[in-house]
DNA sequence: TTGTAAAACGACACCGGTGTCGGTATAATG
DNA sequence: CATTATACCGACACCGGTGTCGTTTTACAA
């Protein structure tokens, strides 16, 4: 028999959950909201939630699922309109491209948590493996493109650099969850680590 | 009336709890960590171990206070040990002062959990944010001596330079946390950052 | 309009963790 | 040794979150 509602209306409730979750998670964390939050946000009943997700793990994945499918498009339109490498490597580690005001991902926190508390199990460890994995690759190939190119020196191994990357978005994002909007000074850092590694590149432009 | 038992076997049995705890915590991390957990750990019932501590929260930031009275004592060690800020400051930052074999904090990864999942509680988003001035002061400090003695250069602010420090760190213990023994690469991005430090202080000496 | 599959509902039982409390064991004191 | 304050014990009641399941509603097809 054919389904009784269209698929369409299954990925819309789909979205709406996942949507209703996202603002969820913002506000308590990860490990501080429970099902029921998300029921109320979502405007859905227990039983319906439960069809869509069978866990609360599940959701928060699917919703990282979501966050990386996005991003990587980004990325991928970046690279074709993005002149320099550099430009490139600043609009991947700053790029506002998908939010125009936030500063930051608003969900970075949460990503945070969710590995964090859940470092000791192994599928959760494996994943965040894998998307770590995955963000060194895409630094990595990018600054070793632009090695390749000239624009930027080889003298550092491309893939630590990337790594060094990484670590220094994961320290900021962490920061700025736990302390004050003012206490971090984000923007100063950011700044101080970009000359930094304009110097470990030694790129000519401004 | 006299009490019962000595205080000395008051402050053995607490220090024992401490103790167990933490290792439990090491193991299992701050959220997963019961109190019955603790209970096992330490030998103890559960009446018993809420006579020393009301909460696991309480109990975990005794551990805090706990360790960080020992690293005040350590640096001012070093501070009369060490000859110049640059080995003074390598010394705070790598210092395998405590734990002569540990390349980390054992619980640097509590200590994160501890602080992000509770960033939205009051208390704790306090705590967290005195300890972290109390951090940064310190590094602060060592760099503006360095800087007034002539030894470090003052192109940057000290303060800056300190919470980029301890960023650094922060940013390290959690992808240390969450990821595979060799991934990281601590090592090598300790190195880097090093380097990079001795760049921005323009540090003379090897 | 009617039949029907499945989406949506919400009451329910279950579970693990928490903190309490009345009782018991024990160590200091006279 | 007897007394007594209190450290220590563990059973218990409580609570919030989870996932299930029988029922109701709904959307689509015939």
């Amino acid at each position: 028999m054919a389904p009784r509602v269209s698929e369409e209306h299954l990925q819309r409730r789909r979205a709406d959950i996942l949507n209703a979750a996202t603002n969820v998670f913002m506000e308590k964390g990860y490990e501080n909201t429970t099902m029921k939050h998300i029921m109320e946000a979502a405007g859905v009943s227990r039983g319906g939630l439960y069809q869509y997700f069978a866990n609360k793990e599940d959701l928060f994945e699917a919703l990282l699922e979501e966050g990386l499918h996005e991003e990587a498009t980004n990325i991928e339109q970046l690279m074709k309109s993005s002149d320099s490498h550099w430009g490139l490597l600043m609009e991947m580690m700053f790029g506002k491209s998908r939010n125009p005001d936030a500063k930051m991902d608003p969900l970075a926190a949460s990503k945070l948590e969710f590995f964090i508390t859940g470092r000791n199990d192994d599928r959760r460890r494996a994943y965040g493996q894998k998307r770590y994995k995955l963000g060194v690759r895409l630094y990595a190939d990018v600054i070793k493109a632009g090695q390749d190119a000239g624009e930027f020196s080889d003298r550092h191994d491309h893939e630590l650099l990337a790594k060094s990357i990484i670590t220094f978005i994961d320290g900021l994002a962490l920061d700025d969850a736990i302390l004050p909007e003012d206490e971090v000074q984000i923007e100063k850092q950011s700044k101080l680590f970009v000359e930094y590694l304009k110097m470990a590149l030694e790129v000519q432009e401004i």
